[in-house]
DNA sequence: CGGGCGGCTCTTTTT
DNA sequence: GAGCCGCCCG
C-alpha cells in the first residue's frame, strides 16, 4: 500500500478533498461530529510526508491549548522523528505569544516599547491596573464602571482598534473619556512592561503592520496556514492572517495562491461576546472570491435522534448556511425529557441516571452533565457528593488563581519582569514583612518621581530618611533576596527557582508554621505547582523562565482535562464542551431566563442576533452527545439566593417530539401533541404562569408528601399500561417516579397522580 | 499594621 | 450567597 492511499484510509471524498487541495484558500464548513480534526491532522501530514513541506512552514490554529496538545500528539506518530517541534501549533493567543517573545523589540505603539521579557496581566491584574488607571484620571467608579470599560476596551482590542485608531473614530463625550482611558491604561500596561490577552492578538498586528520586513519574513515562512473553529475568529485575528497570507508588496493577490485551509462551523460559533465573528466566515468568499468551499455533512459522532433534534434545532436560525447533519450511526434511544420542581430534585434525578447507568457498567468517563452558567453546578455538585459518584469540575476556580499560587506566581513573574508592580504589591508582604500600604504608598510615590519602576524605587528609598528603621531592615532583605533570585533565575532550571523562591521567600515555612485550617490544602496545592514545574522542564521545547510563566497565563482548566485520569463524570459549561464528545450527556436547565439567558432576551437590538447565538450554543451542547441525551429544568431555582419561578425553555417546543421520551412538561402538551405550546411572550399570562400560580398555592397548603409507591412496586398508568417501579425521586411536597412499562422501551418518570398501585 | 466585620453588588459564557 | 470594599478596633 503506498502512503497517499494510507494518508486517506477512512476518509470520505470530501474529507479527502480537503486533505489533498494543495493551492488557493478553501473553506471547510464542518458540520459537528464531522471528522474535521481528522481532516486537519491529515492535511499536515498529507504536506509534510507527500509535499515534503518543510515542518517550520506550517502554521496550526486551534481553539484551545488542549487541541493544539493532542494535534501535535497525533501528529508525532504520523510524521518523521523530531520534526513535530518545528511545526507551529497553538491557538491565536499562544502563537502571538511565541511570535512577540522574539520580536516585539521591533513594534513601537506611539512612543511605547516593551521588550521581550514583557509578562501576560490576566483579567483580574488587568482590571486592578484598569482601576489604577481610573483613580489617576479621577473618575467615579460608579459612573465608569472598571468591569465596563475593561470590556469596552476588549472590544476595541478585538476589533484591531489601538488607542491611536480609537481616537480617530470618537463620535461623543464617552467615547472620548473612553479613548483618554484606554490611552492611559495602555501607558500603565507599558509602565509594568505587561499585556493583557487581548493585546497579544494586537501587538502581533500592529507588528506585521509597522514592520513589512519582519511581515515578509513570516509572509514567507509560513506556506501553510490551518485555522480550526474559524467562525470564532475576531477581526484582529482575521487581520492579522491576512498579513501573513498576502505579500506586504502586492496586496491582495497571492493570496489566491496560498495554501490556506479554514475549517468552521456557523452553527457553532458561540464566542461573539469575546469578539468572535461568524460573518467573517460568510464574507471569506466575498473578500477572496477564489475560495473553494467544501461541505462536510456526514455526521460520524451520534446516533440519529440526536442528529434530528439538532438539525430540527438550529433550522430555526435565521443567519446561516443551510446545511444538515447526516447520519451514519443508525437509530438510538429517544432523548429522555425531566422536569424537575427544584435544581434539587433535577441534581437527584441527574444523580440517580448516573447511577443506573454505572450499573450497567458505564465508565463514568463517558458521561458529562452540561449548563449555560458556571452557577448551576453547584446543586448538581451537592447531589453528587451525596451519591458518591466521582466528578471533575472544569472551570470555576482556575488552579492558577489560587491564593498561594499567585503568590508564587507573582514571585516567579517579579524575578523575569521587575518591572511587574502588581506582582510586587503582592508579594512585598507575603509572607508577612511589616511593609503595609502606607509604605507602598511611598514606595509608588518614588517610582512616580524617579519616573521607574516600583522595584527600582525600593534600593532609592532606603538611602532616604523618612522611613523607620524596622520597614527600612525588612525592605532592605525583601530586596537582597529578589536580586538573589533574579541571578539564579539565569542559572537554574525552573523547578529549581520554585524551590528556591520558597525557601528563600521564607513563604514555605510561613505555610508551615501557619495554625491556619486551610494551610495544609494550600501546601498541597505548592507542592503541585511543584510537580507542574517538573512536568513543565521536561516535557516543554523551551525550558524557559517567560515560556513558564506565559503557560500559566494561557493555561485554563479545560487543559488539565484528560479521560485517562480517575474514573469521574465531567461537570462543564456548554461553551468548555465545544470541541469534546461523550457517549452520555446531561443538558441541564433548560428554562427561560437560563437557557436562553435573560441576557438574550432583552430588548436591545441585538437581541435576535442573542438569541440566535443561545440556540447555536444549544446546537453546540445537542452535539455532544453520542449515544444518549438527556434533558432536564426545573420549575423552581434558587438564583442569587432566592427562589425564582420559571418556565421550561422555549427550545424544547423546537424540537420535535416523536424523538423525547420521559416526564416533561407535564400537563403542559398541548391537545395536539406537538410538544409543548407555544410561548409567546413571557410576561404574558400563560398556560405556564397558571400553572405555577397552582403550584404555588398548592405548596402553601400542602403537607409534606409521602410517597405512594416504593422500588418494585407494580404499577398501572391509563395509556402506557402495567410497569415496576425502578426509582423515586422528588422534594418533599413532589414525588416522582421511574417506571419501566412492560413492553415498552427505555422507562418513563412520571408523578404520582396518574399512577394506580397494581401490587406492591 | 492587621484582622474582623458589615454592607454592597452581582453572574453568561473564556483565551 | 459570595466576593469585594471600606471602616473600625486591638
Amino acid at each position: 500500500m503506498n502512503q497517499q492511499t494510507d494518508i486517506l484510509q477512512g476518509l470520505n471524498e470530501q474529507q479527502a478533498e480537503a486533505v489533498l487541495l494543495n493551492e488557493g484558500p478553501f473553506l471547510v464548513l464542518a458540520g459537528a461530529g464531522s471528522g474535521k480534526t481528522r481532516v486537519l491532522t491529515h492535511r499536515i501530514v498529507h504536506l509534510i510526508v507527500e509535499k515534503q513541506a518543510d515542518p517550520a512552514s506550517i502554521l496550526g490554529v486551534t481553539f484551545t491549548n488542549k487541541a493544539a496538545r493532542e494535534m501535535k500528539t497525533r501528529l508525532e506518530k504520523l510524521i518523521p522523528p523530531n520534526s513535530s517541534n518545528r511545526l507551529w501549533i497553538g491557538t491565536f493567543h499562544g502563537i502571538c505569544n511565541r511570535l512577540l517573545r522574539t520580536e516585539i523589540h521591533r513594534l513601537n505603539l506611539g512612543g511605547l516599547k516593551w521588550t521581550k521579557n514583557f509578562v501576560i496581566f490576566d483579567t483580574t491584574e488587568s482590571l486592578s491596573i484598569l482601576k489604577e488607571t481610573l483613580k489617576v484620571l479621577n473618575l467615579d467608579e460608579k459612573v465608569y464602571t472598571p468591569k465596563a470599560i475593561q470590556s469596552k476596551i476588549s472590544a476595541l482590542k478585538n476589533q484591531a482598534l489601538g488607542p491611536i485608531e480609537f481616537s480617530k473614530k470618537i463620535t461623543d463625550n464617552f467615547e472620548l473619556k473612553l479613548s483618554e482611558i484606554y490611552d492611559k491604561y495602555q501607558e500603565k500596561l507599558n509602565f509594568n512592561n505587561a499585556l493583557d490577552f487581548d493585546d497579544l492578538l494586537l501587538f502581533s498586528l500592529k507588528l506585521f503592520e509597522g514592520d513589512s520586513e519582519c511581515r515578509k519574513y513570516y509572509h514567507e515562512r509560513f506556506k501553510h496556514i490551518l485555522v480550526d473553529e474559524f467562525q470564532d475568529t475576531n477581526q484582529t485575528q482575521y487581520d492579522l492572517l491576512k498579513m501573513l497570507l498576502t505579500h506586504p508588496d502586492n496586496s491582495v493577490q497571492n493570496w489566491q495562491a496560498r495554501s490556506f485551509c479554514a475549517v468552521g462551523d456557523i452553527d457553532q460559533s458561540i464566542y461573539s461576546w469575546r469578539g468572535a465573528n461568524y460573518r467573517l466566515t460568510l464574507n471569506l468568499q466575498k473578500d477572496f472570491p477564489s475560495t473553494q468551499l467544501i461541505k462536510l455533512e456526514y455526521n460520524y459522532r451520534s446516533v440519529d435522534p440526536i442528529l434530528e433534534v439538532a438539525n430540527s434545532v438550529i433550522s430555526n436560525n435565521k443567519q446561516r448556511i443551510d446545511k444538515k447533519l447526516l447520519g451514519t450511526k443508525g437509530s438510538g434511544e429517544k432523548i429522555t425529557c425531566f422536569e424537575a420542581s427544584d435544581e434539587v430534585e433535577e441534581a437527584n434525578f441527574i444523580t440517580a441516571e448516573i447511577k443506573r447507568l454505572k450499573s450497567k457498567n458505564q465508565n463514568l468517563n463517558e458521561i458529562a452533565v452540561l449548563y449555560r452558567t458556571n452557577a448551576q453546578s453547584r446543586a448538581i455538585e451537592e447531589a453528587l457528593i451525596k451519591g458518591q459518584i466521582a466528578y471533575k469540575l472544569v472551570g470555576g476556580v482556575r488552579f492558577y488563581d489560587r491564593l498561594e499560587i499567585k503568590d508564587i506566581v507573582s514571585y516567579l513573574r517579579l524575578i523575569f519582569n521587575s518591572k511587574d508592580s502588581n506582582a510586587l504589591k503582592r508579594v512585598i508582604n507575603s509572607p508577612r514583612r511589616g511593609i503595609g500600604p502606607s509604605t507602598i504608598a511611598q514606595v509608588e510615590e518614588k517610582a512616580e518621581t524617579m519616573g521607574s519602576s516600583l522595584y527600582s524605587a525600593l534600593a532609592d528609598l532606603l538611602d532616604e530618611g523618612g522611613l523607620g528603621p524596622r520597614v527600612i531592615a525588612s525592605i532592605h532583605s525583601f530586596v537582597e533576596v529578589i536580586d538573589y533570585l533574579i541571578k539564579q533565575s539565569d542559572i537554574v532550571p525552573v523547578p529549581d527557582l520554585v524551590r528556591l523562591v520558597l525557601e528563600k521567600t521564607g513563604y514555605l515555612i510561613a505555610l508551615q508554621d501557619s495554625d491556619k485550617e486551610e494551610a495544609e490544602g494550600r501546601l498541597e496545592n505548592i507542592y503541585e505547582l511543584l510537580n507542574v514545574a517538573q512536568q513543565f522542564h521536561e516535557e516543554s521545547e523551551d525550558k524557559t523562565l517567560g515560556a513558564f510563566l506565559a503557560q500559566i497565563a494561557l493555561a485554563s482548566d479545560l487543559d488539565n482535562l484528560k479521560d485517562s485520569d480517575s474514573e469521574a463524570v465531567t461537570l462543564l459549561t456548554i461553551h468548555s464542551s465545544k470541541g469534546l464528545e461523550y457517549p452520555f450527556v446531561f443538558l441541564t436547565g433548560l428554562e427561560e431566563g437560563i437557557f436562553p439567558n435573560s441576557r438574550a432576551l432583552g430588548d436591545s437590538p441585538n437581541s435576535t442576533d442573542d438569541l440566535e447565538e443561545e440556540r447555536r450554543l444549544l446546537y453546540v451542547a445537542i452535539t455532544r452527545a453520542e449515544k444518549k441525551l438527556f434533558l432536564t429544568y426545573a420549575r423552581n431555582r434558587r438564583l442569587w439566593g432566592k427562589k425564582e419561578y420559571s418556565e421550561p425553555s422555549r427550545f424544547l417546543k423546537e424540537m420535535p417530539e416523536t424523538h423525547l421520551t420521559g416526564f416533561w412538561g407535564s400537563s403542559v402538551k398541548s391537545p395536539s401533541g406537538k410538544g409543548l405550546p407555544p410561548v409567546k411572550n413571557s410576561s404574558e399570562s400563560s398556560f405556564y404562569s397558571k400553572r405555577e400560580a397552582e403550584a404555588k398555592e398548592n405548596k402553601k397548603n400542602a403537607a409534606p408528601q409521602e410517597p405512594k409507591f416504593k422500588v418494585g412496586d407494580r404499577v398501572q398508568h391509563k395509556s402506557f399500561g402495567l410497569g415496576r417501579v425502578l426509582s423515586l425521586f422528588g422534594s418533599k411536597n413532589q414525588k416522582f417516579y421511574s417506571i419501566e412499562f412492560d413492553g415498552a422501551d427505555g422507562k418513563k418518570l412520571l408523578s404520582g397522580d396518574s399512577l394506580h398501585l397494581v401490587e406492591s
